[in-house]
DNA sequence: GCTCCTCCTTAGCGATGCTAAGTTAGCTTA
DNA sequence: TAAGCTAACTTAGCATCGCTAAGGAGGAGC
């Protein structure tokens, strides 16, 4: 019943130490022998404290996010601002740990913590003019491109690099002989399938999307006749 | 030498079986001896018409993309219409199959087919007054939502589904004893994490943040002072 | 001192991706 | 027609994987 027994192992040290592991092996690499070896244990000794491996990375998963800081805007910072920092902070928490996106694309269950910030996210939101649900849609759609591009940097990272021009960075490993003007135009001119320039991009398309939604959402009377949607 | 010889498997044969067979299994239920069983053969028999099965999956997702649809807008379209349609439609092909998105997200090397029509694509749009790196950019912003999009949509049904109110969709598995406002009042006015009304306003956000990027590159001389990316 | 419970070990099961080596069928060549 | 070659498969099996079953060590509590 005493909380000082003497674990020796805890959920939280095998967390910590699988995503040091991470770094070396990448998640392939990263098997429930491998991480019991850093640990200086047998492996089944890893399952006293874990159900399965799935709930360690579960657990990687939730930490990786947790350390993007997520929170509520300070008072002074306007929605925007506060977004842009907040989707900036996350995608280098992604870009930290390699194969992180990969990490937690493969988990779905956040702890109660990270929900609870999430909460307080979109409560602060609301607070600033946004309906509670174009306040889930807005950090959806951010989470969502910020988990697909992350993804898509790693993955391009972590194969083995071809001989020359991956600039599309996984979105065109093989260039065909006959590679017409816009995509050799595009990457000529320093465009790129990943990198900073390329995110930054993203996220201010988000920004100013999402800045002419909640427009729309605040007088929601007027005339919508230049709605873009046609279906 | 002659191509007609009778080769009984082929990678189109293993690739579109091997479709067929994700649906039933998912993608961790799709071995190698699984898929050799349904072809009525023994497993090493696959590794003659493919290297691996990193390969196999390759061509799946290959398969994916291109039953897509993909191609420039018609004569009569506008870049918006366009968009707007090659973003539903390369989700509606990621959802067709089971575990779909992740299939496509876990593999990098796509077919030359795939690249001239995706160079095709950035092509049209620079006629309608795109840079090429502002064409690559919102073509990558797109794929990349869309595929961070559907992989959740389909991480949520994948799993167990748990007792009640799983609107959240892999957001929020659990749902803590003390949920505050915004969350509660977001997902009981509807909103959700995933579905078709959470993709299309995203949809519409990266079609309205794209013409203001695109009605900026078009005069690039004007003041910037409104620029609220603060980096 | 005896028992109980926590935390770890040893042993091993079934399944995985993949390789090595041997076998068969059908075309080419003499 | 017979020999030979090679594409396309089979049989056997290796190393590794996540995970389970059973047992043992050692401090805590009576």
């Amino acid at each position: 019943m005493s909380a000082t027994r003497k674990p020796g192992l805890t959920r939280e040290v095998l967390i910590e130490t699988a995503l040091r592991l991470l770094d070396e092996v990448g998640l392939d690499g990263l098997t429930v022998r491998r991480l019991a070896t850093e640990l200086g244990v047998q492996s089944p000794a890893l399952y006293w404290h874990v159900k399965s491996k799935q709930e360690l990375l579960d657990g990687m998963a939730d930490a990786i996010v947790l350390s993007a800081g997520m929170g509520p805007p300070r008072e002074d910072e306007s929605w925007q601002d506060w977004l842009l920092r907040r989707c900036r902070s996350y995608r280098r928490s992604l870009l930290v740990h390699r194969d992180g996106a990969r990490v937690v694309s493969g988990s779905a269950a956040l702890s109660e913590e990270t929900i609870r910030l999430f909460n307080d996210e979109l409560t602060a939101m609301v607070g600033r003019g946004f309906t509670p649900v174009l306040a889930l849609r807005t950090i959806t759609a951010a989470s969502q491109f910020i988990n697909g591009f992350a993804l898509q940097e790693q993955s391009a990272v972590d194969r083995a690099v071809p001989d020359t021009d991956d600039r599309l960075g996984g979105l065109a490993r093989v260039v065909p002989g006959g590679m017409r003007s816009a995509l050799v135009l595009a990457i000529g001119a320093g465009g790129s399938a990943g990198g900073d320039e390329a995110f930054e991009h993203g996220l201010r398309v988000l920004v100013d999307g999402t800045a002419a939604a909640l427009a729309r959402e605040a007088r929601p009377d007027e005339l919508r006749a230049v709605d873009v949607a046609g279906q």
